[in-house]
DNA sequence: ATTATAAGTTAGATAAGTCTAACATTCATA
DNA sequence: TATGAATGTTAGACTTATCTAACTTATAAT
């Protein structure tokens, strides 16, 4: 049985690599995302690997096991499940639910994500768009598409984001950025990459920082 | 903010309160209920004093104070919405929902719990007929019926007695009748009013003289 | 009242997880 | 290829929660 803090560290390990698109990490980063200190993750990772759900000598790069990877989608599935429990079921807004969630995704009980996964009618994505894996650990994966490489004039649906943080979507609900919203993309400067969309008659201007957070699907126009 | 640990401390000492029916409780007891050392409950008691939620000095009893015992109603009332929740929604048997109410109960956000309470329905009792606070921490008492007047077929909580003497007392304890002990009412005599009870999977007659000397409160099964 | 037993306390050890400060290695690039 | 910056490691300290073993106080029985 993990601890809830080890059970952190793999999780930290599959956001780095489904972020990063690398498979691997190092010690910082994985310290930079905890929000730990690079010494702390060094004693840490001496421990995972003993129990092998990591792989990695000194002065390498950090590789999950199958074992690792295994466990770290469970708390993906868990985590993900309840953020669509609080969402879908107790009224909580999409930028609230992540920081309960964090709680909720360590409870141990198979029965529970399981019965849990049927009351909410197996959904396939939580209340941010991300994929839900499924009781095998399958993570169906869908191509992604950032906000930040849409082309002009042609149109877009808000299909997740890359950051939980509240701070970052309570500024997304500011711009009226919600999953499932649909867009036109007016403009972009080519000197900062700022995109002009409108949205529901009225016009916003995204950074490039919050595009490269939100993900978008081309939208087919009737 | 209270660990895990001190959550569960303070619960104790409310059970023991309310089992024992007596307000302080001791080391050994406190230790007892919670399956640690005596020594290290002591630690434990001097830090609970040091933050005012416990009174108790050198040898002598412990008592919670009002903001002791504020705060164990409030985990009691998460633990027993959290038992509804799995019994009513997720299907689990009642004798399946306490382990992992164990977990649930330390979950901290108030609009979590407000929420649930919301979405159950603002239940009044748990899968085990215990009383569940409400928000404003007020345990409400619901009122008494006796085991004289049940109906055949019904399952009920035994929630109290009428008469405490010893030989009464010991009669119940022989017959396996305690407080929080539910039973089904298989058949009731009309010449004599006797009850035959199940509990526990075993079948105990009980006489209308003892019926009418002991509280219950109707269960709610699947 | 004395003493044996039960109840309660203390000190010191251990384990998990974290930190800081000092040290070591690797890497980029001048 | 030499060297400074970035990255990674180690040792030692701290906190929380637990234990065992030894000790002290209170209580009950003789
Ligand atoms: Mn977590
Ligand atoms: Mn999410
Ligand atoms: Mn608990
Ligand atoms: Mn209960």
């Amino acid at each position: 049985m993990l601890s809830t803090t080890e059970e952190n560290y793999l999780k930290a390990l599959v956001h780095l690599s489904v972020e990063k698109g690398i498979k691997d990490a190092g010690t910082n980063e994985l310290a930079g995302v905890l929000h730990l200190k690079p010494a702390t993750v060094n004693v840490m990772l001496k421990k995972l690997r003993e129990k092998k759900y990591v792989t990695y000598e000194k002065y390498g790069r950090i590789t999950l096991t199958s074992a690792g990877r295994k466990m770290a989608i469970e708390i993906i599935r868990k985590h993900r499940l309840w953020e669509t429990f609080l969402f879908d079921k107790l009224g909580f807004d999409w930028d609230e639910v992540h920081e309960v969630a964090e709680q909720l995704e360590h409870i141990q009980s198979k029965k529970l994500i399981d019965e849990l996964d049927r009351f909410l009618g197996f959904p396939m994505v939580d209340p941010h768009g991300e994929i839900i894996p499924n009781a095998k650990g399958e993570l169906k994966s869908v191509p992604k598409q950032l906000m930040s490489s849409v082309e002009e004039k042609k149109s877009y649906v808000i299909t997740g984001v890359k950051n939980d943080e509240t701070s970052f979507l309570k500024y997304l609900e500011k711009l009226g950025c919600r999953i499932g919203k649909s867009f036109r993309v007016a403009g972009i400067q080519s000197f900062d990459r700022s995109i002009e969309i409108e949205m529901e008659g009225k016009s916003t201007l995204i950074t490039s920082e919050v595009a490269g957070q939100v993900y978008v699907r081309p939208r087919r126009v009737s």
